[in-house]
DNA sequence: GCTTTATAATTAGGCGGTAAACCATTAGGA
DNA sequence: TCCTAATGGTTTACCGCCTAATTATAAAGC
């Protein structure tokens, strides 16, 4: 995971990012362009969402399923009937519709899950998951959980909400800075 | 970016994750796995950390430049020679050896970067800066420094340091948890 | 009715990132 | 000294995600 820094710092608080928050704490003092705690709130964030998701990819990898699959697993399994569109899946996980396709594609290889054509659209793909599919979910689901709760540990629930919360407040305004470049020109 | 949600909902709070959240809350009330807390925490952070690359690489793309390649025009700028060993390249952006080959290879190619063999020890490979990506920078950092500025806008430092503490927190857990499997076995 | 527009899925191609395997070179130990 | 690690870089192959373009189908407008 990552080539292993030249000395082990096993205490540091930044961890394997302390190279990087030095290096732009140094520069930011000679240029002045940007205040180091934006910077570092954005590098921190980065780093911290690929090591989730190499947490998860990591122990995925024994079942020969990867977390893009399994999220769409998830997804399928909360529906009573364990179907929907592949643009719902979309919907859902805020992916785009052409990497839904491939998801699909597959665990449809693997058996986990068929394609259902829609006879009162037929525009539409369903995906359903299969017996298997049912049955793999329904053993891994547990343990995918207990794992993500060991992940989040040492966190108070408090602290996961006001974590929450400062990231939804960063989101929103992402979303307003963006609208003015997409929707704007056609208002 | 994303498929857009059939329904715009621009006040609502948690956006474009509306349909997943309330997914994962409703199927976590039946069958009580899981808290929806830990759950959101994952979900709200790797969201998060992919809007603000699409919104740094969506500033770049103008200039035929990715963020990888960003990356590592930045981490070079801050060199007083503008010049590093592809291994500490990739040391400073945490990153994979075989990742900064290939953006070496892209910036190469756009001239902004060349690379040196070093005589002291002919394994190794130096990345420097040519002119025109000295150039290139120079220019375009203040752009990207004042649009990072912005997208952190309404936070406050004192909660973008709260933010980065969480997340420290939550890397420094995670780091202890992956030890056992790697470097144990060699302990 | 026919035409235009919107929607659903797919294909093709790209970027960021990883791991595994490989080659060259250097460093260390018997 | 020679032989065995260890290090640095590249290649290949894969996954997750994206956009743009294409093909069906459905819906809306005239």
């Amino acid at each position: 995971m990552a080539p292993p820094s030249q000395k082990p710092r096993n205490e540091d608080p930044a961890g394997d990012m302390v190279l990087l928050r030095r290096g732009v704490e140094k520069y930011l003092e000679r240029t002045r362009t940007c205040d180091f705690e934006t910077i570092n709130v954005i590098l921190t964030l980065k780093r911290t969402a690929a090591d989730l998701e190499n947490m998860v990819s990591g122990y995925c990898k024994p079942f020969d399923l990867s977390s893009g699959r399994l999220n769409v697993l998830m997804v399928l399994n909360t529906q009573t009937d364990q179907t929907l569109a592949l643009s719902e899946i979309g919907d859902y996980l805020v992916v785009s519709r052409p990497n839904i396709t491939g998801l699909i594609d597959g665990l449809v290889q693997d058996g986990l899950v068929k394609r259902i054509n829609n006879p009162e659209d037929r525009r539409m793909v369903l995906a359903q998951l299969t017996d298997q599919g049912k049955e793999f979910i329904r053993k891994f689901i547990p343990q995918h959980h207990r794992a993500l709760a060991a992940a989040l540990g040492p966190m108070s629930k408090q602290e996961k909400r006001q974590l929450v919360q400062l990231l939804d407040k960063l989101r929103a305004h992402l979303r307003k800075l963006e609208l003015p470049n997409t929707e704007r020109v056609s208002a």
